[in-house]
Formats: C-alpha cells, sequence, structure tokens
DNA sequence: CATAATACTTTGCAATGCAATGTATTATGT
DNA sequence: ACATAATACATTGCATTGCAAAGTATTATG
C-alpha cells in the first residue's frame, strides 16, 4: 500500500510546476523545431513529466499570445485531424537560454542555503 | 543602458518561484534550527534571493498553518523587538527531503528534454 | 452507421507572489 | 520628553496559473 502524502504536499507539487512548464515546453521545441499539443504532451511524459491536457493547452495558448511561439494548423499529408502546430518565435529562442539560466540560478541559491550553517 | 526584459518574461520570474520558497525557506530553517521573519528574509537575500516582505510572511503562516512549520513569540533578552520565531516540526523535516527529490526530479527532466534529438 | 480515437477548447476553482499599506513596539537624537 | 527612525509582522487586492471536468469537432474503425 503507498504512502498517502499529505494534501498540502500535493498542493506544492502543483505550485512547483508553475513556470517550469513553460521552460519545459520551450526546450521540447527547440528540440523538435515544430510540434503539436499531444506530441509534446507525449514528449514531456516519456522524458518523466505527466501533464494535464487542461495545463498544457491553455499553456500554448499564453505562450503564443506572449509571442513567444509561432503557430500555424497543418493537415498531416496522409488526412488524419488538424493540429495546431507551434515552432519557438525568436522572443522565444532569447528567452529559452534567460531561462535556462534562472533555473540554474535557483539551484545554486539552493545550494547555498545547504552549505549555511 | 541596461536591456528591459518583456513584461511576459517578468511575470514567469514570479511564478517560477512558487513552490520554491517554501523548499528555500525550510532549508533555511533546518541550518539555523530557529529563525524569525526578517532573519529569514536577510538569508535569503544574502544567499542571492531576494524576496517580499509581503510575500515571505504570508508564507511562513501558511507553512505553520500546514504543520510545517512550530512557532512561538520570543523577545530579545536585550529587549528589543517581540519575534515570532519559527522551526521545523517532525512533518516539515520529512518534507524538506521530499521536496529536494521532486527538485532534483525537476532538474533530470529538463536535462533529458535537452537530449532528445 | 454507431463507436472510438485523435485533437483541441473552455469553465470554475484554489493557491500564491507581489506591491502597497497598515499596525505595533523599541531605539535614537536633540 | 518627544518626534522620528528602525524593527517586525500583518493584511488587502490583484493577476497568474495548474488542474479536473466537461465540451466540441474531425477522422478512423468494425
Amino acid at each position: 500500500m503507498t504512502m498517502e502524502r499529505s494534501k498540502s504536499y500535493q498542493k506544492w507539487l502543483a505550485q512547483l510546476r508553475k513556470g517550469y512548464l513553460e521552460l519545459c515546453v520551450l526546450q521540447v521545441l527547440q528540440e523538435k523545431e515544430s510540434s503539436y499539443g499531444l506530441e509534446v504532451l507525449q514528449t514531456l511524459e516519456s522524458a518523466g513529466l505527466p501533464i494535464n491536457e487542461g495545463t498544457l493547452y491553455p499553456l500554448l495558448n499564453r505562450m503564443f499570445k506572449n509571442g513567444w511561439l509561432t503557430s500555424e494548423w497543418i493537415t498531416p499529408s496522409d488526412g488524419g485531424h488538424p493540429r495546431r502546430h507551434y515552432q519557438l518565435s525568436e522572443e522565444g529562442s532569447d528567452l529559452l537560454p534567460q531561462m535556462l539560466t534562472t533555473f540554474t540560478e535557483n539551484q545554486s541559491t539552493l545550494k547555498r542555503l545547504r552549505e549555511l550553517k
């Protein structure tokens, strides 16, 4: 029988993902050049980051509105359901390394706190 | 003249701190055994994490209500302003390593995403 | 032709960082 | 003694975001 974490810890888990998810999505789009919702979802899940549809789609839409992504509808050549594809915009490409730096600085800060005493 | 980051990037910075701040405060209290608001504030700032008073005090209060911290008012022996001191509770002590693990796993996931291709 | 699968959207809720403002106590300078 | 500053904590309003759940639309399948 699995240990059940406290409710307040579960809430914390969701909070920790704020901001982090944008970073991960930008990173996926840098690697893939172009991708769409469900593929991003599966990529993240494969990397060990399961994410809710109701989280990802609004996220992609916000990032697009922020100008971090470009987007167009693409119907697969073999038919199939039309997909909304996304790519990094110039701003998104600029932002990614800055975000990575911030994320790394957070790691460094935490490390410094562990070496206080 | 300093580069001004986009507004959406500034918002992202605040989002990324959600959850992360709890982790840092738990870490400070593990090192210091007992501390109070302004001292935690200064410790975090020294470690490179400036934080707003209006962020920290509600944060400490929430963590206390969650049962992660214990707390009591202490008046310094040399007089001076009374301070609300906090310490890790047993639950807080249990939680900290779990949170650190989660934080480290986030780093690993991001690393995997950078090695896709 | 009904059902499933794919793909994206929308709504309501709860949680949190921040800026600004407020309150109370102690210390300091003249 | 008294105004001012410093210390210390609290509160309010706002915007943002992750999530669960329910919804819409298109294509594939038996």
